[in-house]
DNA sequence: GCAATACGGATTTTCGAAAATCCTACAATT
DNA sequence: AATTGTAGGATTTTCGAAAATCCGTATTGC
């Protein structure tokens, strides 16, 4: 692996977490010093970035982390929408025993990890790899790579906004995910396309609506600060 | 503007073009020669483009322009239509007076430069210009950041297989494309969601057939030939 | 004869410094 | 007092060479 490919994934990952806030400048010789290489990787990853819509930058003026906001939130979820219900449609259509055995087999790994917790760091993220792969799975069949491009790129956005999201809400209803994960896979493997359809649709924006209740009240919340200092929750911008 | 955008405007119309073909090995030294300019600038272009699916990567190997095949094209047209009826069916819903005047002013102008031709490199490139600002106009009241990227990606992708397909064929039927894009504006503009919705996808639909056509007979075409040699038309992968 | 291995050239990847550009603060002029 | 001009420092962008890696060929060993 390149020190390139590892800025990328480095980037990435603080980016997608928050540790690297929405807003944020990305200066040169900070980042050759928390990642402890050149310019020349990292300035290959930002570009790379910056054509996934993860940072933004200026002609001279540099990179900085692409910001979040309430309206892209939900534009990035009714697009996700539109594209999964399609790619799950085609998926049900198409898919043979190697796409249903990939369903049962994600989703058992995603609520084994599930009921094991994602109390530290390294099991929240073996949680969100295993959910990952269940949605994956469910739209694997569809046969067509941009539908799967595109899904992969709204599942990278809507991360950006769970994460804050991930410990428990102090006065938010409890809600049972992998509840609705299972009813998922089981519209899908009886080949009921509109349930399933309608169930995904709900999936994504009951998230939605979680993520604003959550993020609207710690209004006056951060935005375009340094990137020295990490982590804090619920950095969206107004 | 930086050296680095020069580079990825050269790069990505050589590819859209058709000037580098599909297949070809982008060599470092090969490139900077032709673009006269050193190797960051293009390295920084190229991670772009392998983020746009333009071109392909591999770890320590270098860079090559991304494959075509007759699979993608129904890919990327198939989901153009999901993507484009949506956006269009959004932009007749909110569309105001900004959005019909932007419909009527581009249509006019590409009428205009149709029936100047497209004789000369130059003329080709102002149609396509203007075919690209019509269809941009049509959805831009759509309202979705994620909808109107995703076309623009799958746009830039169908220009790579249209585009060795502009001079009139020998033995096709001729096609006038320009009453199509006004029958199109017109239902957009009768705010008759579903015929324009429908016609949208007629109109891509015979696109790509069109393409079809004339790239299967000169099927034993090229791949995977060096970068060197310009200008060769129909470089469509098995 | 065949497989494995070592060599040499070609190519990519990375670094560190030089060049170009931008932003801020301060001074000078109207 | 307001505006324009200008130096200084910080930052990005670019270059050219060094380091690392890959590929094809030839050579060695069995």
């Amino acid at each position: 692996m390149t020190l390139a490919e590892k800025a990328y994934d480095s980037l990435r990952r603080d980016i997608v977490t928050g540790q690297l806030k929405p807003g944020a400048p990305l200066r040169m010789a900070q980042l050759s010093q928390r990642y402890e290489m050149g310019f020349s990787p990292l300035r290959e990853a930002l570009n790379r970035l910056q054509a996934e819509r993860l940072v933004t930058s200026v002609a001279l003026k540099g990179f900085s982390v692409a910001p979040l906001s309430m309206e892209e939130m939900w534009d990035a979820t009714n697009t996700r929408i539109l594209i999964e219900q399609r790619a799950l449609r085609l998926s049900i259509e198409q898919g043979g025993d190697e796409w249903e055995a990939g369903i049962v087999g994600s989703l058992h790994a995603l609520l084994l990890q599930a009921a094991r917790g994602s109390a530290t760091e390294a099991e929240a993220r073996a949680l969100e790899a295993r959910h990952h792969s269940f949605h994956t799975a469910l739209l694997s069949a569809c046969g067509s790579g941009w539908l799967m491009e595109f899904f992969q790129r709204l599942y990278v956005e809507s991360e950006r906004y769970r994460h804050p999201m991930l410990a428990p809400a102090p006065g938010e209803p409890a809600r049972d995910v992998q509840a609705e994960h299972e009813a998922l896979a089981r519209a899908a493997l009886a080949r009921d396309a509109d349930l399933a359809a309608a169930l995904l649709a709900d999936h994504y924006r009951r998230t939605a609506q979680r993520v604003e209740r959550l993020t609207l009240p710690a209004k006056g919340a951060t935005q375009g600060q340094t990137a020295q200092a990490p982590i804090d929750l619920a950095p969206l911008a107004p």
